[in-house]
RNA sequence: GGCGGCGUGGCCAAGGGGUAAGGCAAAGGUUUGCAAAACCUUCAUCCCCGGUUCAAAUCCGGGCGCCGCCUCCA
């Protein structure tokens, strides 16, 4: 049984506009999209970017279309030999450490390895044929200093993708060091080098890829000479991007990619991120703080084409929202014990409207943040479901109908997939190190309340609860006894 | 200087010619010893000024403010 793939609408930087996706192959959707350079650990706006991939190879997956993704490792790069320099270290061992971390770091944040995953360093062959195509048919050039650099004078539309002209370009750059180039605009495709470990002969002498080739090497080798969808961050768009557009064209004679979707950069408390202002804030440590859901629900919340903007009220907000998914999850699943394998019918709640209106949204340019607004709607929904009367049988089984679908859902989106009940103890005690507050602190702050209520002195109890929540920690009086956890909003 | 984007309730954020999604906060209610949680209810005319239109937050022109890129950057 096959279905027909769902029709979705992106907006393409190259045009500007939103436009149907149409794959060269129907039904295949060929993508690919920069990955890291790995010099250091991957900071939170690497996290962005990763995060955002991922969610579009996973609803398109899931909107029907067979995805190919390929996203690489730069492991070759200026900076990787800096850095090895500085830290007396061979550039090939720094970049592998680096390259693990990287890895590390994604599966973190529940970012799912791309179908492949090249490095520069196993691509060099490849590389070379390009350079070498280039050369041949004149849209390179190599210098006697035994670099190769590309001739961008001889693309006319070469500027497509940033909207610039080679003209307005001189004029606004200074100090263009022209070097040994025909034109100080041409870019480097192959550099003179001999760092061991970061090099490798080539038919220019000893050297390394310049920075944009790999990627136009990489595309090729896997997703073919015209493919769908490139993208990256939005600081890529010039130069690298409309540098890779050039070379590739000019190598293969062909269209490169159709559609390029850029994401908007990551703030932190709405300042940019820098090493020099001191938020610079690695996946690693934004982990220890907030739970990956957290952050993905951070990045989600608003539109990719916009600025993210990472903030202390902003996690509190999401933390919150979390607990309250996944305690809906739960109350569900409460509800759905021994639901009949098929019912006659639903009842008061239909799993169909979750899934339509999270396809609304995210077929429409990849608009999570309508799509959180989707699951906020359905997830009130299935509370009100959850508190009224209905059949059993049917309740049971519409509670686990709602449930998968949330599930579903949640699966594209990255996002509750984890255990219910660990995730609730989890989300509790998370934040505890922080409030320096410890469990058996709470428990027996609990019990010597209980004993107060059970004596009627309230005052007492009173002030046990209040001790607790000057400290952050909300206590909730159940018919099982009395439940606590963190408060997230803080202040306010 | 060039190119591009943005300005929506106290805060965050969708929408983008037909009369404002969602979340946080807040207020009232149900519940509770009192709370909390949950549920119900309430809460904006879209930076300013012109214009086009039967109709504009949405289109056009002009302001003001903010941001990104043009140099390594996801």
């Amino acid at each position: 049984m096959t279905t027909e793939p769902r029709t979705i609408y992106l907006k393409n930087t190259l045009t500007g506009e939103k436009q149907r996706l149409e794959p060269v192959e129907p039904g295949k959707v060929k993508m690919y999209a920069c990955g890291v350079t790995t010099y250091d650990y991957c900071h939170v706006g690497h996290a962005l970017q990763a995060v955002f991939f991922d969610i579009i190879r996973k609803y398109l997956r899931y909107a029907g279309y067979e995805v190919v993704y390929v996203r690489n490792h730069t492991d070759v790069d200026d900076k990787i030999i800096q850095r090895a320099k500085e830290r007396g270290m061979a550039p090939d061992v720094l970049a592998e450490e680096m390259v693990r971390a990287a890895d590390d770091d994604m599966a973190l944040l529940g970012v799912e390895p791309a179908d492949f995953e090249p490095r520069v360093s196993r691509m060099i062959p490849q590389i070379i044929a390009m350079v070498e195509t280039l050369v041949a048919n004149g849209s390179a050039y190599a210098t006697d200093d035994g670099d190769v650099y590309y001739r961008v004078r001889n693309k006319d539309d070469y500027g497509k993708l940033s909207g610039r002209k080679i003209d307005e370009l001189r004029s606004g750059t200074r100090d263009l060091v022209q070097g040994s180039k025909e034109f100080e605009l041409d870019f480097a495709l192959w550099k003179h080098d001999e760092t061991p470990s970061a090099s490798w002969p080539s038919p220019w002498g000893v050297g390394r890829p310049g920075w944009h080739i790999e990627c136009s090497a990489m595309a090729k080798e896997f997703l073919g000479e015209t493919f769908d969808i490139h993208g990256g961050g939005r600081d890529l768009v010039f130069p690298h991007h409309e540098n890779e557009i050039a070379q590739s064209e000019s190598a293969n004679g062909a269209e490169f990619a159709k559609i390029w979707i850029h994401n908007g950069l990551l703030t932190i408390e709405k300042q940019k991120m820098s090493k020099s202002l001191g938020n610079h804030l690695l996946i690693r440590d934004a982990v220890k703080k907030w739970p990956f859901e957290v952050l993905r629900l951070s990045i989600l919340s608003q539109h990719y084409s916009s600025n993210v903007d990472f903030s202390e009220t902003g996690f509190q907000t999401f933390f919150k929202r979390l607990n309250y998914y996944y305690d809906t999850l739960s109350e569900l699943d409460l509800a759905a014990e021994n639901a009949p394998a098929s019912a006659e019918s639903l009842e008061g709640c239909d799993p169909a409207d979750i899934r339509d209106g999270f396809h609304a949204a995210m077929s429409d340019d990849f608009n999570t943040a309508a799509a959180l607004a989707e699951l906020n709607m359905s997830m009130s929904k299935a509370r009100e479901f959850l508190g009224a009367k209905h059949d059993k049988a049917r309740k049971r089984f519409t509670a686990r109908e709602t449930a998968v679908a949330f599930r579903e859902v949640g699966a594209v989106l990255g996002i509750l997939q984890a255990d219910v009940a660990e995730t609730l103890t989890m989300l509790q005690e998370h934040l505890l190190p922080l409030l320096g507050v410890t469990r058996e602190e709470i428990e027996a702050a609990i019990a010597g309340r209980k004993a107060a209520r059970e004596a009627k002195n309230y005052a007492r109890s009173d002030e046990i609860r209040d001790d607790l929540v000057e400290k952050g920690i909300e206590l909730m009086d159940g018919r099982d006894g009395t439940t606590w956890r963190v408060r997230p909003q803080q202040s306010n």
